[in-house]
DNA sequence: GTCTATAGGATGATAGAC
DNA sequence: GTCTATCATCCTATAGAC
């Protein structure tokens, strides 16, 4: 296999396990276990964790942006396109531990190389829900706030009350009905670190 | 000085700490030297790291839900009590830590332990909000998801890109004009891990 | 109520072979 | 391109003294 495969491979399970253990809390052993080589070699290819970390950051901020671009239709009005990008948020959930990557990232605004990478990507996003998206800053500013309260749920693993706690069932209803069986089916695809 | 007022003060040094460095990477000896005495005396006071996150949790939460108790007005209506509420939970950004602490538990759904302590948590406030504040569905869940935007710009420092970076402002400027303030001041009293 | 000393177990990164 | 072996460091928790 190719070292620009190899990257991507290893990119993709840091994705998934920093984003269920963050920062601190995950090894590079445990990165090399997921993506099936040594953790020397993790090491080997990417310097250090922290190089990895904002290789992942680089990586998970690009994936958002593109699927949002493409998520938006060409003429619609602001509606159809809120509707549009939110959905595409929800089917990102696809896409293992993405969502939960971020929220990590966005806790670590106070580390001197992964601060400043982090507050980057997340002005990026601002940028697109302004100005290629067109929101107003209204529209950007609650569009924004439900997407961290849909991380704040991932993170806690609500789904798991799903029908017990009339409190969080209630809650995840009232989400992003069309989409509740993606937000349901998210929350066993992290790793378990514990 | 008692014990019990030892684990008071413990306890308010683990919520700064943990809240700036989650908690695999807050060591118990960083919040024993932010407490000001030995890293085993708080171990023995305590039992384990876990326990001591636990207990750290508990008196976060009470401290937000009383908060927002004794913020309700009496007779308001649903906009008056919003504001309030809302007013609320800036002010207490004075508790050092205590939003990005609870953030970081929101992290934690997937231990065995913490997690469910932490949805626990969560749920207790959606309830208050429903039951004791009267919100509607839609009006608590937007409340929730803008607290949890004020949650993620705190853990990212965005205050440091005021003035700096044009979308960064002008999120900021958007988020709660009147307590523009008390979030610019609140990002450099976390502590800094690194 | 509080400390010093320390055991026991990870973890990030390096060295060096194939 | 990939691995095994390993060092140096750090961290939770325990033992035991004052």
């Amino acid at each position: 296999m190719s070292s620009e495969e190899r990257r991507q491979q290893i990119i993709t399970a840091a994705t998934a396990v920093f984003g269920a253990r963050g920062y601190v809390g995950t090894t590079t052993d445990d990165i090399a276990r997921a993506a099936g080589v040594s953790q020397p070699y993790v090491v080997r290819l990417f310097g250090t964790k922290e190089s990895l970390f904002l290789a992942a950051l680089h990586d998970g901020v690009e994936q958002l942006s593109s699927c949002f671009r493409q998520s938006l239709p060409a003429g619609g009005d602001l509606e159809q396109r809120k509707l549009a990008m939110g959905e595409a948020y929800v089917e990102l959930l696809t896409v293992r531990g993405l969502h939960q990557f971020l929220s990590q990232s966005f806790l670590l605004g106070g580390h001197p190389v992964i601060g400043p990478a982090a507050r980057g990507g997340f002005a990026s996003i601002w940028r697109l829900l302004r100005d290629e998206a067109g929101f107003d800053e209204e529209t950007a500013h609650t569009f924004l706030a439900h997407g961290m309260l849909i991380n704040t749920m991932l993170g806690l693993r609500v789904a798991e009350e799903y029908g017990r706690d009339p409190g969080m069932t209630e809650l995840l209803d009232s989400c992003f009905p069309s989409k509740l069986d993606a937000m349901l089916a998210a929350a066993p695809r992290a790793e378990e670190p514990w």
